[in-house]
DNA sequence: GTTCGTGCATTAAACTACGACATAGCTGAC
DNA sequence: GTCAGCTATGTCGTAGTTTAATGCACGAAC
């Protein structure tokens, strides 16, 4: 356990940098573990006695909300060095939950944790507000996203981004990468039906833009992809502001 | 200016609370003023050279982003108390502005004081990181809404969650609250065409749901229109999360 | 006062992107 | 083998967009 949380990305994204060379001490203080899930499993993230925050570690899943009729709208991909937890119970109806679509590893600590963590590590405290800051960008984007784009232009801006993430964490091979999501996953993220997903699909590898088999994603040409996608992307920024 | 920030509703909503008996010391520390804007007047929050961060003391706007071909998605509408520009300048693609519908104040104080925020006061650092869950909340409701959502379970969404914000703010009398937008606002909010927009507001009226008009918005059935929204809303979470 | 112009709400008619449904193929588990 | 879960395609209906025309309030010019 200790030895695990000794390379935790927590350090890799910053978020918790430099908190103390002392691993025991680290774990003893945020009373942080290791959890392992497996592949399909998920964790219910309800209100606000959802006591516990996560940061992912390893293996990638989804984030999403579920409607009390069973739609269900991916709110965005779960990577490693993904921080989670702290938008839910903020207010009270849809189902929060994570899944992971490979077996994941997550680090938990205590919300109760979340005050001292302020007063003690402000370092610590701005780089988790500017990773919700990250968030808050992103989710605006996709806000525009499903608001003002079509099939074509959405899919293209899903796995762009996707692809993107992935770079900056150095899990990019050439013009590939991983994706261990169903097309329905795509679908809910998207808010596209199922079948448009797959046609939309097929039109973008007819054209040669990419192809998407076997949880691998391969962009064949991201340039006219971000064409596509009606928008100049630029890479995410990992600096803070100040 | 010092009078005004006196009854800084920054201190309202505790983002700030108790900073400093002093008001001159607290204008200084935090090199923050007063900044009067004109209805119809907007503020572009370019990339990371947006130097400062708002909070809107007084009046309306909204938050919006604008694709390169004119396409634009209002991303949130600004109430008093809101904390706007952290979310600016963390990628760099789509233009993020702020434009005000009826006169506003906002308060203004420089991006570079926020590191020594985080240092020398954490509460208050705490209270901001909170306000960003409550939006990472919303704009995870809202992407959920566009994406699984059809016109009227979207218009109804839109109304009561903005008719809720009023009530918390103390700006609801009886079933009316103010509502200073156009159609075609609503419209880029929803990610609907204006007169599709129009055509489903003509429905919730002539079933007697709502009224609309002069500024004016009013619910005669919120119970009614919750159950369009298909979500169980709750009031919005002031207290944080210890 | 009339006349024009401008901005917004409203309504109707033509067109289209997307969803619903149905069906079939493909793969791996047992 | 069968069964379950995922992907692939075709047809058709509809919820939505686009365009355009009308009305209506308000202000400026004269």
């Amino acid at each position: 356990m200790v030895t695990n949380c000794a390379n935790c990305p927590l350090r890799k994204i910053d978020v918790f940098k430099d908190l103390d060379r002392d691993e025991l001490a680290y774990m003893q203080r945020f009373k942080h573990g290791e959890l392992k899930i497996d592949s399909q499993s998920t964790v219910l993230m309800e209100g606000s006695n959802s006591p516990q925050l996560f940061t992912a570690l390893k293996g990638m899943g989804l984030r999403y909300k579920t409607l009390e009729d069973g739609r269900r709208q991916v709110v965005n991909f779960v990577l490693p060095g993904d921080f989670i937890g702290l938008q839910a119970g903020v207010m009270g109806e849809m189902k929060h939950s994570v899944e992971a679509t490979t077996p994941m590893v997550l680090c938990v600590f205590d919300r109760s944790e979340l005050w001292s963590l302020f007063k003690t590590q402000p370092e610590r405290a701005f780089d988790l507000t500017w990773a919700a800051a990250i968030e808050e960008h992103f989710l605006g984007e996709a806000l525009a996203t499903l608001g003002q784009m079509d099939a074509i232009e959405r899919m293209s801006w899903g796995l762009i981004r996707f692809f993107m993430r992935c770079e900056s964490l150095g899990l990019v091979d050439g013009d590939r990468c991983p994706f261990p999501y169903r097309q329905q996953d795509l679908a809910d993220t998207l808010g596209l039906s199922l079948v448009h997903t797959n046609k939309t699909l097929m039109k973008l590898r007819q054209r040669q833009l990419l192809s998407l088999e076997a949880g691998i994603l391969t962009l064949h040409d991201p340039e006219a992809l971000k064409e596509l996608a009606a928008l100049e992307i630029e890479p995410v920024v990992q600096r803070p502001l100040i």
